[in-house]
RNA sequence: GUGGUUUUAGCUCAGUUGGUUAGAGCGCCUGAUUGUGGUUCAGGAGGUCAUGGGUUCGAGACCCAUAUCCCACCCCA
């Protein structure tokens, strides 16, 4: 066999055991805050139908689905097919589902969705769910993109409440503040307010290309915005009357109250208002803190916009201030994305942490706690089978004590044994010998200090348990 | 999907206008130390120069294609 050169994927990546303490760190901090608000964990299979994935994330969200080709002699069938209709053409469309029936998930929402239609019989609603798990995209790699990475979600279905929204702001705040993250903004919009001004311009069926031009702001600038929504079909007149919303500036209340009465005539502009002032009201009433203290990592943009796909309400961002890095969350309300599958009338909420961006973030800052690398306590060291046999009633009592030990499996060179130890930041050094084993005293080796002493196996045990 | 960029030892990287046997640091192995790591010293192993073509008397270097890294766009976590 051919010497084939090791490599992975592209955008995929290998997670040493120094990178996976980090990860676990954030993992786990996420995953304690969701807990804390109520919300359990679900995990579904890496693969889906593709059929419950495609149409759910636009256009170019169906590009990017990683999609696999069916077992088998998938062949056969396009072959059958084509003599059933006489005008079938070869096209990568045409084709697709012919030959391919799953597909990596895109997301954690969607198969969320899926997953609530198939057990909605065992669910009591409402019902909050959060899920850590990697999801795929055939992106092109670059700066805090992959092509697998992992998501950490929390969603809930079967409830309308704005309380949902509000305690989302709290997750995102709480969870990104025990990480060690000081200055971020949690950005949040409602897509009624951006359908309200579509409608106000008179322009409703464009919304998706206003939304897509004006989310592009903060990037692009008025005059690039401009230029793109000429492109998308509006005139000079329509964006002489989108100018003064987008270009809204001032206090949260400022923009509100401006919003009022631009959205005057629109009905759908005013109940997205309202819902932004009602989770306003709730956070004010959970943090106990004014609207100005709460400015502080809570925005309104009115032009963000986000996969517009299943949004139906409240949007969120999530954006670190003290990195270069795109947002590292992002979520919000969708009113029918079950009825896709059969369910009608259910509405849910969620919110997303990237954890691989998060990871980098937190990596440029220099924010990972330092000391949690080795989870070994203890190495007994091996010098011969005698000694070897001596360990193993000794290796069982320090485990029975809950104390991490490991014995080394062979009678390597002692120096071997003791870099090994030293590599894998062992703290401890237990040597065996035939000295050891006449007089019952074991050689405790501390590999911090450099010092030794002679201990009996109860005195060993006892002092790593303190340690 | 579009554009730019990177690829030489396990890792990070030098390598002059195209010219003999491709180098360094770190890491690894051996020894100084037959029962002691992290420091020091001495020695050693390790390369189809990403892959496949081409130009040339001669290619790590020049040209083409492909893969790959990173970056930007589209889009997104």
């Amino acid at each position: 066999m051919a010497n084939i050169k090791p490599s992975v994927p592209k955008g995929t990546r290998d997670f040493s055991p120094s990178e996976m303490v980090k990860r676990n760190y954030i993992f786990d901090t996420i995953k304690s805050v969701f807990r804390k608000y109520g919300y359990q964990e679900i995990q579904t299979p890496s693969m889906e139908n593709l059929s419950t994935l495609t149409g759910k994330y636009g256009d170019e969200g169906d590009k990017l689905i990683f999609k696999m080709l069916n077992s088998g002699d998938f062949w056969a069938d396009p072959e059958s097919k084509k003599q059933k209709s006489a005008d079938f053409t070869y096209t990568s469309k045409s084709l697709l589902p012919l030959i391919s029936e799953k597909a990596l998930r895109y997301d954690l929402t969607v198969p969320f969705a899926r997953y609530v239609v198939m057990h909605q019989n065992e669910i009591s609603f409402p019902f909050k769910r959060f899920q850590v798990q990697p999801v795929w995209r055939a992106d092109r790699p670059q700066k805090g993109r992959y092509r697998e990475f992992y998501q950490c979600d929390a969603d809930v279905v079967g409830s309308e409440s704005l309380l949902n929204e509000a305690e989302f702001v709290l997750i995102y705040k709480e969870a990104l503040s025990l990480l060690g993250l000081k200055d971020f903004t949690i950005k949040i919009n409602n897509r009624k307010i951006l359908s309200g001004i579509a409608e106000i311009i008179g322009k409703p069926e464009l919304i998706v290309d206003m939304t897509v031009a004006i989310d592009k702001l903060d990037k692009i600038g008025i005059e690039g915005v401009t230029k793109e929504l000429l492109e998308r079909g509006f005139s000079e007149q329509d964006i002489d009357q989108l100018k003064p919303v987008i270009l809204l500036q001032g206090s949260t209340e400022d923009k509100l109250s401006a919003l009022k009465k631009v959205l005057s005539t629109s009905t759908i502009g005013l109940k997205g208002i309202a819902e932004i002032e009602s989770i306003i009201d709730y956070l004010k009433k959970l943090t106990a803190c004014s609207l100005d203290e709460l400015s502080l990592f809570f925005e309104l943009d009115i032009t963000l916009a986000r996969g517009l796909n299943y949004y139906t309400g409240a949007i969120f961002e999530v954006k670190t201030n003290e990195a270069a890095m795109g947002s590292i969350g992002g979520g919000g309300r969708y009113d029918d994305l079950t009825g896709m599958f059969g369910l009608k009338g259910l509405t849910g909420a969620g919110i997303s942490f990237g954890a691989d961006r998060i990871y980098d973030v937190l990596e440029e800052l220099n924010l990972f706690p330092a000391g949690t690398s080795s989870t070994t306590e203890v190495l007994i060291t091996n010098f011969d089978e005698q000694a070897e046999q001596y360990a193993l009633p000794i290796i069982k009592a320090l485990r029975d004590q809950n104390i991490a030990a490991e014995l080394y499996p062979s009678a390597a060179k002692l120096k071997k044994q003791m870099s090994y130890a030293d590599d894998k930041h062992i703290p401890y050094v237990v040597l065996i010998g035939s000295d050891e084993m006449l007089s019952g005293k074991l050689t405790l080796k501390n590999m911090q200090l450099g010092t030794q002493e002679l201990l009996t196996k109860e005195e060993l045990i006892a002092k790593l348990k303190k340690a």
